[in-house]
DNA sequence: CTGAAAGCGCTTACAG
DNA sequence: CTGAAAGCGCTTACAG
């Protein structure tokens, strides 16, 4: 069932159904020719072929989410996915999520630039330089997630700032001076820890008279390795009294090496960790942790994105802040 | 950069160009022809136009896969995703993900219906009759990821009949008699678990001698509720001595439970989960998990879809078995 | 062995 | 206010 089986059925050109369908140029159409062509729609069950639209306009209503799963980053877009993809839909693009990491570089663009979609949304190392090119070719905006070194492109940078702050300011007001965060060495967290850290010492630094220290220990996902750090800290008599663990998986390790080394959590050290994942309740003690909130995401994600598919993107890149939220447990 | 311009560059017509690119009537034409094609395109960058081959062949080479993130189909589709999206892309086809829960039934089906994708993967629930008949109409294939009611659909039903086998055999080993099973209440997650306790029913009854009995307890994520179990256990004097948790969420759960009641894990009652995430190395004790094993996804999974897709499949439903490997640990 | 041509289903400038 | 028509970039039966 086409346009044109539309057309005859409403007893008008197609053109006309056209017009009306997509609501263009309405005021010229009477009112009871537009009853009549949404009624035919409706009766024989149209559905517009997005192929033969794509081709006609030269370019599809698709976003591409290259977002490799398991990603820091795509863990956070899951949890908004549901926001951004409703916003995209409203604004007429189909948000889709390619998360297969061993698509990537110029492979990746060949084949997304065939579908000429509107945008292909993408963080820093997945495209180099001629797969961008290529994509800009057809006419497709790409969009980084995270800070790109070309800043010539729209980038949506997450701020992670409030989580280090929330963390920095609890651990404060239980009276710890002696403050660590775990940084883990994978580098697609490292930028998120990077902007996590810029937060504690933000509220840090605003306290001086409080005699405060901040250390940072690398960590990888290795238990073991977090058993040395305890060992270490164990053996300088260095033992920190409030650690930011970065997340809930990092904090967990740590909490196991430091109940196995016979430190008390939280009387000796008070943890936090990040995200509040179920884990965190199943923990003992219970992982005291920060939760995102989802609140702003409409205007300070979806709105910039659409807008950077549409083409209108001013800066170079823009910082989209998160909100979040202590959630207190026994830690 | 269009198939009549490579026919330009290399001097042939656009059908000789569009027979060399995609490997039709090859032998027809001469090598020398061929090389002069492949050259001019590569020296154009040329890449087809999906829209224009879609609506000259009425159908896209889109797989749509519509699953919810946070879904348990979701996570274990995420751990196979690059076999199976490697897989299609062999085959010709492109698999994206539409994450959003928010679109299903009808406002889906048209959606997807538009852009005639080769197929549409699914899971029971989520698309009704008249959505599933209208992405027939467009000739889209609509593929179940478990058991469905309508037996016409194809469906790859996973079997986790294996993580209960490794469980039971496990905790028969250990020399458990009094068996209990957790069973998440979600109707998602519940499809799974009676999966997952044919596998331990299959064991026990095996094991006749031994005189094993199994109880099966329902649990939600609350953790009070898990509380409330084992007391209900403690005051009864039924403590089982041997748990298969489901999952490692609710193993974890159920193991915060015992150790707040004063339980000895593993010596009064040993415990299982399945899935070995993280969690399991961050748990004291460390809790004892079984990992999926992705061996043979190729040919159990990958293999019987693009079958599916490409319209020849025979059965009803089909059984997708799962191989699993145990992950001893303290519990 | 190669090419001219029809046609997939739309959108949109243009003519009436 | 409405319609006829061009054309987007392909594939493929057909003719030579």
């Amino acid at each position: 069932v086409t346009l044109s089986a539309v057309a005859r059925q409403a007893n008008v050109s197609v053109a006309t159904v056209s017009y009306v369908l997509n609501g263009v140029q309405l005021s010229r159409i009477p009112e009871s020719t537009q009853l009549r062509v949404r009624d035919a729609a409706r009766e024989l069950g149209y559905v517009p072929n997005a192929s033969a639209r794509s081709l006609r306009v030269g370019k599809s209503q698709l976003v591409i989410a290259h977002l490799p799963g398991g990603t820091a980053m795509m863990q956070r877009a899951a949890a908004g996915i549901e926001v951004i993809g409703a916003h995209l839909r409203e604004a007429g693009y189909s948000l889709l999520v390619h998360g297969d990491t061993t698509l990537r570089g110029l492979a990746a663009a060949k084949l997304w630039s065939g579908m000429r979609p509107a945008a292909v949304v993408t963080e820093p190392g997945l495209l180099d330089e001629p797969s961008i090119a290529l994509l800009h070719q057809v006419g497709t905006v790409v969009i980084m997630l995270g800070q790109h070194s070309t800043a010539t492109l729209p980038s949506l940078v997450l701020d992670d700032a409030m989580f280090g702050e929330v963390a920095a300011r609890h651990l404060l007001e239980r009276g710890c001076r002696r403050l660590v965060m775990l940084m883990p060495k994978h580098p697609r967290a490292r930028a998120l820890a990077r902007s996590r850290l810029s937060g504690m010492r933000k509220v840090i630094r605003e306290d001086k008279q409080r005699q405060v220290q901040l250390s940072l220990v690398n960590v990888s996902h290795d238990p073991s390795q977090l058993t040395q750090i305890v060992e270490s800290w164990r053996k300088s008599g260095e033992l920190p009294d409030g650690v930011y663990g970065f997340d809930d998986v990092y904090s967990g390790l740590l909490l196991g090496a430091l109940l196995d080394a016979g430190v008390r959590v939280p009387r000796e050290l008070a943890l936090v960790g990040s995200d509040d994942q179920p884990l965190c309740e199943i923990l003992r003690p219970r992982l005291t942790s920060i939760a995102q909130d989802l609140t702003g995401m409409r205007e300070s994600f979806a709105e910039p994105l659409v807008a950077a598919i549409r083409g209108s993107w001013t800066q170079g890149f823009r910082l989209v802040p998160w909100a979040a939220t202590l959630k207190p447990r026994d830690t």
